[in-house]
DNA sequence: ACATGATCATCA
DNA sequence: TGATGATCATGT
């Protein structure tokens, strides 16, 4: 893709299609649901609109320093699920600061594609919404840099496997691993190396509910 | 193991 | 019924 205008186009093209027809236009096998297949509406998007495939630690557009979320809504346009939004650093953290941190990287721009993600109607026959770029306000950027700062400051004191993911306002902890086994190195309560279950950093759903109450002027 | 893409399953 | 903690697939 080779400028923001070009993208934000051919993403909203996308609004009302079908995932069974956009599916057949990139040669993918629509399955039965998503039970085993979490994240296959968000890999039919990025296909779709040619974003630079990987498993690294960019934007999915670096070159438009855009990342691209997918967000399942209900009926009523409210988010069904929380959004990922990148690994938690849990060690070698004492110099990271907000401006540098992965969480700010990634939702510096984002272009929001809400799906259809009632579990009622068939995978195949779920539509694509209206996409929007998003870039946080003064204000939510303030509310996103607060909850960080106390994650990370419970993270530095070896308190993460205190953290549950009631707190923060916007940004919540939670695990993010393939199972309850898979361990990466913390800091522990006496500043030691500990074993702990991998974490990332979501956003709430009350936040990114109201990022689509302000775009599309819902109550 | 850790990055990407997330939703599932269960319980309060 | 909403949210938390757990989990699934794939590529490096």
């Amino acid at each position: 893709m080779q400028d923001l205008p070009s993208l934000f186009a051919k993403a909203s093209q996308l609004a009302g299609r079908s995932f069974a027809e956009l599916a057949a236009e990139v040669g993918l096998k629509v399955p039965k649901d998503l039970r085993r297949n979490k994240g296959w509406v968000g890999q039919l998007l990025e296909q779709q609109l040619g974003a630079s495939a990987g498993s690294q630690q960019l934007q999915d557009f670096p070159e438009l320093g855009v990342e691209l979320k997918t967000i399942p809504i209900d009926a009523t346009g409210k988010p069904l699920e929380t959004t990922f939004v990148c690994t938690t650093p849990l060690v070698d953290i004492e110099q990271l600061s907000w401006e540098q941190s992965n969480v700010r990287n990634k939702l510096q721009c984002v272009l929001w594609i809400p799906i259809d993600g009632r579990r009622e109607i068939a995978l195949a026959e779920r539509t694509v919404g209206t996409a929007f770029l998003w870039q946080p306000s003064a204000a939510q950027e303030q509310q996103l840099r607060q909850d960080w700062q106390e994650h990370m400051d419970r993270i530095a004191l070896g308190q993460v496997e205190q953290i549950s993911a009631h707190q923060g306002e916007v940004l919540q902890l939670r695990p993010k691993a393939a199972n309850g086994r898979v361990k990466t190195q913390a800091i522990g309560p006496n500043g030691q190396l500990i074993e702990t279950l991998p974490r990332g950093f979501y956003l709430k759903t009350s936040f990114t509910h109201s990022i689509l109450r302000d775009v599309f002027n819902l109550p």
